[in-house]
RNA sequence: GGAGGAAUAGCGAAGUGGUCAAACGCGGCAGACUGUAAAUCUGUUCUUUCGGGUUCCGUGGUUCAAAUCCACGUUCCUCCA
């Protein structure tokens, strides 16, 4: 068994993931592609010492900040890491809210090979897309990262089209935590409210060191962040603006979650915690029989 | 009290007689997603039984035709007292 537990921001992820874990002897695999990232702890809500209870955690602070890390880097760990748990005769749970990383890890996504891997930087965006026109293929053609990368795979000798979305391993439980966007939006306001000024004091050193690496420059809370130490922002400004793209970020959560993966979803009783963590034991209960 | 200026869709802001349900930006909603994914990109956003219907502070007027011109009123801003 796998479990996975996903959902957007601010839904408990990490709360029912340890719980989870000791009823089910089982060790958790992060799938957020921030928490990736040593030092950047607050704006990620990333699980304490004290929240793991024990709870053994994994891919977890495995880059510094300037590092870069990639979904390509998240499958072969990720993995990697589910055999290694499951060889050992326990449970890998994976939690996060990044649902690529999580479809990259356990479906059959065939990135290119490392050797394959190639720089169109010299090429602007038209002449990128006139070379698509080779192929009969169907093209997003203004975004560039997308054309590169599709460009990349086409010119590659090993190119094939895939079966898409075939899971790679038996008996994955995909749990889905949600809520109300009401509710959840206001949960998003007010943590971010609790945390902030532990936040700014996160993110100064960085900015005082000049780190100006994609972790850094992607995050939420930290490029905002970054605006205010350059003088172009108040911190009234900006901390309005992490919460709106909080918001923005957990909408589009839900658009993946809802069209890439079939997702149990349980709505999340923010009172009394143990109801939820009750409702999808019995669930995962009755899965398993 | 006097002199000017402004009022446009959720917000900001163009438009100054017909091609205006009204550019553009923001915000909202929805979607895509095969090595940056907390990223990047796309669509949509008065209303409708898809024929149409009701809009540009209000009322009245000019005109074949008004968001655009005129009159009065309302609110706001600036300047002079």
């Amino acid at each position: 068994m796998i479990i996975v537990i996903t959902g957007p921001t601010a839904v408990g992820k990490t709360k029912l993931s340890v719980a989870l874990a000791k009823i089910y002897n089982g060790e958790i695999i992060n799938a957020d592609s921030t928490q990736v990232y040593k030092g950047m702890d607050i704006g990620t809500a990333k699980v304490t010492k004290e929240e793991m209870e024990g709870v053994k955690h994994h891919l977890l602070d495995i880059k510094e900040v300037e590092e870069d890390y990639s979904v390509f880097d998240y499958q072969k760990d990720a993995r990697c890491k589910i055999e290694e748990i499951k060889s050992k005769g326990k449970v890998p749970i994976l939690v996060g809210g990044t649902g690529y990383y999580i479809k990259a890890a356990l479906y059959n996504y065939i990135f290119n090979r490392e050797e394959e891997k190639k720089d169109y930087n010299a090429l602007s965006l038209e002449e990128i897309n006139s070379l698509l026109d080779n192929y009969d293929i169907e093209v997003d053609k203004n975004n560039r990262r997308r054309c590169e990368r599709l460009l990349e795979k086409l010119e590659s000798d090993t190119y094939q089209e895939q079966n898409d979305f075939e899971l790679l391993y038996d008996d994955v439980l995909f749990i889905g935590l949600t809520t109300s966007r009401d509710i959840l939006y206001k949960r998003i306001d007010q943590r971010l409210d609790d945390m902030f000024i532990n936040l700014v004091d996160e993110v100064k050193p960085f900015y005082i060191k000049k780190y100006k690496s994609k972790a850094l420059q992607t995050a939420i809370g930290y490029k905002e962040l970054y605006e205010f130490f350059d003088n172009k922002k108040t911190l009234k400004e900006v901390n309005e603006l992490i919460k709106q793209n909080s918001r923005n970020y957990a909408k589009k959560q839900y658009t993946w979650f809802n069209n890439q993966m079939d997702i149990k979803w349980f709505n999340v009783d923010f009172d009394n915690f143990n109801n939820t963590i009750n409702e999808i034991v019995s669930y995962i209960e009755k899965k398993q029989n």
